[in-house]
DNA sequence: TTGTAGGCGTTATCAA
DNA sequence: TTGATAACGCCTACAA
């Protein structure tokens, strides 16, 4: 009774107060579907109707329920963007980005995050699709199987970001993080360093900073340069760059970092122990974070484009929406490669 | 025609491939209302049937429809969390947390920034109401009327975070930004520095900034030391902190900055110029960021415990929803203030 | 505990 | 260019 009686009675209240298009036809003195009509495809309503209902609108203070119309629509324009997280700045700058240039296209974007989990992402796929989205974002391309049928099962555009696949749910934007790491391990190489080390963080669950890893690795000893894996299980950040450290088996020439925020621990940490940079230890990021061209020294990283990123991740979603797509609106590129840019600077 | 064929191909096969609660009811051989019983509140249906339903959801690989239970209920389970910007730690922070909560009572968030403008802030503003969200979340409490307007008269239960006021619109949960300048004053104050000054950034958007450089000037002022406040309308980020030394009319002993980002800029910079850090400037910063403690010395800062208000925001949603609330369900507390923590570190 | 009926606010189809 | 009408898939009294 307690929990029945105000839910009834707020229920009653939102509903009493809600205008509805059907207020506003009346008050425009038109039927509700011409209002329908306006709202959706001012052009095709003569000009005398729509100031009309224009008036009644702003009289009324008519808000319309996105609710009923994508249910009418059988399709919502809402675009869900699921990342691993919304703390690292690569993915809060993709979705930020993202967020704007969907926007354009009256998309509104949903946002979750995993936690790095697939099962995670599995339920926040799910949820994403009761609410019939006009297309679904994830992040990487590891997802569980039950999370690709659901996908592919359900028709919904689906776009994979910040990697490639052969053989993507539906369409993938992003570049390859083994060719990061090869990269990275090239510079080194070129410097002459004559050991070396990656410090990894989370990487059982981030495949991408794995990749970057097997990449660096491979390069490394493919010129028989002395090289250790190292790896931590907290998430990656300043504060596990000591830990990384203390993990080497023996010092090293130069380090390969998870990503900016490991390289800036590294470099603090080296200040620390009075450890010259890059003198004694070249430091090597990923993310081109903005504090990266902003340390003593500045840190040698790769840009990895967040913003391409998006707005490629923004046309594929486009050329699936009816009502952005401009030709055929049909299959278009199933794979798009951003690359990346190697940035050297004075860390390594 | 080349619009409009596709567009129709597409809702077609995704209405054809839609399992509904229907499908689900017939293949239980229970009517549609007892799959939507059991959805919702599961102990109260027999749990051989209960079983035949979840054998039949699973066989059917059924997807619940969200914007049709929206439009029945007359209320989605949808909380709109709007934020200045992404980019920000703080508010990532407080939305991942937050998003972490609300998924406990079934609630999802739906993320928009605002990019600091209270135009935009209106917009959003507009588009949540259109998915009748059982909670609107807001960042300060600086907004246009129409916004006040339009969510009071709507009736949506609304949270203001991050600051508090007198007028909440409806409920609000933060801290007093004037006392987190204050009391770094009193701190520089107390090491006896001689002058000091408040390197802000976009604080013409940032009413929260400019509130803290307000309280930071004050005190300073009311204990007679020499103050200036600097600005920048780029937004914080440590490449502002060269700009902001440079703006200074005479050069301080110690800078109370807009958050820590900037002061690891001048932390940065001092390294630079070859100033010491405290010696001959001291640093503060705001927010705690992870490298805070890191950095080489360690930043002075305060920590604003943004788990702690996306605990109270949670709680105050929660109260104000009928499916969770435990209680009458009734008016909550109105403003609540968490407070913050000041961290002395050696850079200050 | 389960089933029946009516409606939620909009869109889309068609006819006027 | 405008209007009537039938869905859209689910929820919620209420009845059984």
């Amino acid at each position: 009774m307690d929990q029945t009686e105000p839910a009834k009675a707020a229920r009653k209240r939102r509903k009493m107060q809600r205008v509805t298009m059907t207020d506003v036809a009346k008050h425009a003195d038109v039927s509700p579907s011409t209002v329908s009509l306006y709202l959706r495809k001012p052009e095709a309503v003569s000009e005398r109707i729509g100031q009309r209902v224009e008036h009644a609108i702003a009289e009324l203070g008519y808000v319309p329920n996105y609710v009923a119309g994508g249910l009418a629509a059988a399709g919502s324009r809402v675009v869900s963007v699921i990342v691993p997280s919304l703390r690292n700045a690569f993915f809060s700058d993709t979705v930020t980005e993202l967020e704007k240039l969907l926007a354009e296209s009256r998309l509104q974007t949903l946002v979750g995050h995993t936690e790095y989990s697939a099962t995670q992402e599995e339920a926040l796929v799910r949820a994403a699709l009761s609410w019939a989205p006009a297309a679904v974002v994830l992040t990487g391309t590891a997802h569980t199987q039950a999370t690709r049928d659901l996908l592919r099962r359900n028709g919904t555009p689906v776009v994979e970001m910040w990697e490639l696949t052969d053989d993507p749910i539906d369409q993938a934007v992003g570049f390859s993080h083994e060719d990061v790491g090869r990269r990275i391990a090239r510079h080194f190489i070129g410097k002459g360093y004559e050991s070396a080390a990656f410090l990894g963080a989370r990487m059982g669950d981030d495949k991408r900073a794995a990749d970057r890893a097997r990449g660096f690795e491979a390069e490394m000893r493919a010129y028989g340069v002395p090289v250790q894996v190292v790896e931590d299980h907290a998430p990656a950040s300043t504060g596990s760059a000591a830990r990384l450290l203390d993990n080497l088996d023996s010092p090293v020439r130069a380090v390969a970092c998870s990503n900016d925020t490991v390289a800036l621990g590294v470099l603090f940490e080296a200040q620390r122990r009075g450890i010259a940079v890059p003198g004694e230890l070249a430091i090597a990021g990923f993310g081109d974070l903005e504090f990266s061209a902003q340390s003593v020294p500045p840190l040698t990283t790769v840009r990895p484009s967040a913003s391409e990123i998006a707005a490629r991740v923004a046309d594929c979603i486009r050329a699936r929406d009816p009502l952005t797509a401009t030709s055929g609106a049909g299959e278009g590129p199933r794979v798009f490669d951003t690359g990346f840019t190697f940035v050297p600077r004075e860390s390594g």
